[in-house]
DNA sequence: ATGGTTGCTTAGCAA
């Protein structure tokens, strides 16, 4: 099972170009986030005649996450496990042959203390608590998607600079390392340790050509899974040519047991 | 020190 995810910032204005990669790439299972695409408006056909069924929880203008697969997808549920209305829809799970398949986007939180920070801190804790529920159910889970958090300084281009900062601070970090303590393992530095790897550039002051970037997307893997996984990587040229989002796709490799 | 860019929606917010 090949695996990516996409913060493809747009569905609507980035469908070309998603179709293209779909045809490239062949990906078993694609997660997809800040869709910005209520459900009424998504691309259903388009993707059915490429070959993927979807699963999609959207709004208007803001947020909203999709599943693309190339099987059915089972149980779909679009929201955390807890009773707590949500209205920002930032998570849809389905199972894909017997894999629970989590695809969600943390909140930006915008700035550290802010409302929305503290509300990016509880969201995680009700992730964690929704995945350690979901144990019970499922062996094999992936948990990907954009977390707005860059895990480790080697997932930032200039730690000294970014040191404290939204995506940075030490009690992001903490609500991610919540979820590796799971356990999930983070697929990417299974197979890549170094720095330089980043999943997204802000669009301003030529960050990508710079590679300023930060890895604040990931591919989460439960033990059993992470132990078959062959492959990870991020799909960088997706970042480039003209109107590009402004993340590139991760996405790793599991073998069959 | 502050600006720089994009998307959605049309002035301003979110990222």
């Amino acid at each position: 099972m090949k695996i990516a995810s996409w913060n493809i910032n747009s569905l609507r204005k980035r469908q070309g170009r998603l179709l293209e990669w779909l045809a490239m790439k062949k990906y078993d299972v694609v997660c997809l986030q800040e869709t910005k695409c209520s459900d009424d408006q998504f691309p259903e056909m388009s993707l059915s005649a490429a070959g993927y069924r979807a699963i999609f929880h959207g709004e208007k203008s803001y947020n909203g996450v999709a599943i693309l697969a190339r099987d059915e997808l089972h149980d779909p549920r679009a929201s955390l496990c807890d009773e707590v209305i949500d209205e920002q829809a930032r998570l849809i799970a389905g199972t894909f042959r017997g894999t629970r398949i989590v695809c969600i986007y943390a909140p930006n939180g915008q700035a550290v203390g802010s409302p929305a920070f503290k509300y990016k801190i509880e969201w995680f804790r009700r992730l964690r608590d929704c995945v350690a529920r979901m144990k019970g159910d499922f062996r094999d889970i992936v948990v990907c998607g954009d977390f707005n958090v860059a895990p480790e300084d080697r997932d930032v281009h200039d730690p000294e600079l970014w040191r404290g900062a939204i995506m940075c601070s030490e009690s992001e970090r903490a609500a991610f390392r919540g979820l590796e303590e799971l356990p999930l393992r983070d697929t990417l530095r299974i197979h890549h340790r170094e720095t330089g790897l980043f999943t997204w550039w802000d669009y301003r002051m030529l960050a990508f050509p710079k590679n300023r970037g930060l890895r604040i997307d990931a591919v989460l893997a439960s033990e059993s899974l992470a132990q078959r996984c062959v492959a990870a990587g991020i799909d960088r040229e997706m970042r480039k040519g003209s109107e590009p989002s402004d993340h590139a796709p991760i996405w790793a490799e599991f073998n069959a047991e």
